[in-house]
RNA sequence: GCGCCCGUAGCUCAGCUGGAUAGAGCAACGGCCUUCUAAGCCGUGGGUCGCAGGUUCAAGUCCUGCCGGGCGCACCA
């Protein structure tokens, strides 16, 4: 519909153009935007204001000209020019519900497009470390990145959904310490337990598992427990798999799924690293201080030099995290995102730093990177900031279990990822209106029900079955509704390019609120059969938009509640 | 001190690439269930878009400075 009304101005310019009233030397392309009052009718273009230099005349007179080199269409009722030169598109009423037929053909596919044309993306989220149970920011990731993978391949790309985690380095050996701590019988406030140990309950669970001797399988590894509690690399080699297991079973709850798990470990064993290190050395961007090997990441926008190999002779995490990302651009990923948590941002400079100094063409600002920011969790409006289980921080676990799967997903990926949340238990769990979940999973079994009542009259309706005609929509209602269904393969284009997931959760609200007032304002199942296929064909439409665009964030679309 | 993010109604937040009188929900107040699920709907009130400049025909949106909050500034990830 929007097409429409561009290619008509598109046309239009391109007269006035071969007429010598606007300039060939530079082009115009129409902006035609969706209009926030009725009285300005349904689509607006500021091309008359954008162009009036260019014409040397007044943006109303321009828009008048433009309008009467308008081709003669159909789907457009009223052309009116308003205020300092907008020109406004009244569309036709039976144009409008057009997109009813659109969405019942295409079903499950609507809104979804072949932009991406096949390309590979990789979405790089969650990554976190095995050291304990995931806590709400990773759920916040998890959230984002599976909403930001599915609105992608929405868009026509083949995702990759990558893990990556360290499963050596210094926190895996505190891990291991205070695991073995545990299975000796210390608790975190004995003397003797380890500095910077971790001292949340599971500790003792992963130590208990590990006496009994058991054997723990997580997606990507299996370990069986030798029960030895002096023998620290088995010990460290099972509270990884535990607590990878652990992790799995938290996003399989939350309906996230990975393709690959990348481990840090494998950049070591394959010789990735040392190879990464040679590269650089080679490229002329480190040199020896104080005992360390240096990356001149100043060299590219840092605002310190970087210590890559420590006086003690192992690496910083930054030198694996390039020569993961130089992996990553091997494997042929033209683009690809890193979602994380904001209090990482400062590595985006070094990485990229780093990419930039191997001279391999990776482009300057590859990879892209999401940032979220940080969670708080409320109950009855106080800060909730301890969990029994992992002592320090709310776990992902715990929403799910205290509030569902669904509504944690929702909550989590509502916001913009650049502004911090506040996840309010409390709302979550509610079953009001207030709770944007519920509502939205309402609209879709209402509709169910509605469909239900009427099969119980022996007058079944398929899924997309439009036998309404549709001309017979006349209420302002209706084409509230219609219009909005046909904004949403935008919305699924600029929510994916964006990357800014929280948009669909937005219009969902939007159009479930629509329906529901439609809803209560005019009865479907009505003795007009003629005009109840007509607003049954509309319902059907409304609830195959609303389940899409669930589907998308993850969240279930309920046929009953 | 330096870097990044945020600052919109009492509260929680939208506002897409600058566009026409700034929008929702909640909370407050007043209505609607002999009628398809009231987990719903309708109505009313509520705003110097943190402050000050600048760019523009047009600024919540872009630029600069300041104020306030968060995060980061490790040879931790």
């Amino acid at each position: 519909m929007k097409d429409t009304v561009t290619q008509l101005l598109e046309s239009a310019l391109a007269t006035l153009q071969s007429e010598g009233i606007l300039p060939t030397n530079q082009s115009f392309t129409p902006n035609v935007g969706n209009t926030k009052d009725k009285a300005h009718g349904d689509y607006a273009s500021n091309i008359a204001l954008i162009a009036a230099k260019a014409a040397g005349c007044a943006p109303r007179q321009l828009a008048e000209t433009l309008i009467s080199r308008l081709p003669a269409s159909g789907a457009v009722d009223k052309i009116e020019i308003a205020g300092p030169g907008f020109i406004n598109f009244f569309m036709s009423t039976a144009s409008s519900f057009e997109v009813v037929n659109d969405i019942l053909a295409r079903a499950e596919q609507y809104g979804r497009n072949n932009f991406g044309n096949g390309a590979s993306v990789q979405i790089e989220f969650v990554s976190a470390n095995p050291t304990g149970p995931l806590h709400v920011g990773h759920g916040r990731g998890a959230a984002i990145g599976d909403c930001l993978s599915r609105l992608l391949e929405a868009n026509g790309y083949n995702v990759t959904r990558e893990f990556y985690y360290n499963d050596a380095g210094v926190q895996i050996k505190n891990l291991a310490l205070s695991v073995q701590a545990r299975a000796k019988g210390l608790t975190p406030n004995d003397e003797k337990w380890p500095k910077d140990g971790y001292r949340g309950d599971y500790i003792d669970d992963v130590a208990q598992a590990y006496l009994a001797k058991e054997t723990v399988t997580a997606d990507d590894r299996e370990v069986t427990a030798v029960g030895d509690a002096d023998d620290l690399d088995a010990l460290q080699a099972f509270a990884v798999a535990y607590l990878r297991r652990e992790q799995d079973l938290d996003l399989k709850a939350f309906g996230v799924e990975f393709d690959v798990y990348f481990l840090e470990s494998s950049l070591y064993d394959s010789g990735k690293v040392e190879e990464t290190v040679n590269r650089l050395i080679a490229n002329g961007y480190t040199y020896e201080q104080d005992g360390a090997l240096w990356l001149k990441t100043t060299a590219f926008g840092d605002d310190k030099d970087r210590v890559m190999r420590k006086t003690d002779g192992g690496y910083t995490y930054f030198l694996p995290d390039v020569a993961y990302h130089q992996n990553k651009w091997e494997r042929g990923f033209n683009t690809v995102i890193n979602e994380q948590g904001a209090d990482h941002h400062s590595t985006v400079t070094r990485v990229r730093a780093g990419l930039q100094a191997l001279n391999e063409g990776i482009p300057k600002g590859w990879p892209d990177y999401v940032l979220h920011q940080m969670v708080m969790v409320t109950r009855s409006g106080e800060e909730v900031k301890l969990s029994k289980r992992a002592g320090s921080y709310v776990t992902l676990r715990d929403l799910i279990d205290e509030v569902g799967c669904d509504a944690t997903r929702f909550f989590l990926a509502a916001r913009r990822v650049d502004s911090q949340l506040t996840f309010d238990i409390d709302l979550a769990r509610s079953q009001t209106n207030e709770n944007p979940v519920y509502y939205i999973q309402y609209a879709h079994a209402r509709i169910c029900s509605v469909l239900r009542k009427l099969s119980e009259s022996g007058i079944e309706r398929g899924f997309q079955e439009c036998v309404g005609d549709l001309s017979l929509l006349t209420l302002d209602e209706e084409k509230d509704l219609a219009n909005q269904l046909a904004q949403y393969p935008e919305l699924i284009r600029n929510a994916a390019n964006l990357r800014e997931p929280h948009h669909l959760t937005h219009y969902l609200r939007e159009l479930a609120g629509h329906f529901h007032t439609y809803y209560n304002a005019h009865k479907v199942l009505i003795d007009d059969t003629a005009l109840r296929d007509a607003r049954i064909s509309l319902y059907l439409a409304v609830r195959q938009v609303l389940a899409n665009g669930l589907d998308l964030l993850g969240v279930s679309a309920p046929k009953e509640m």
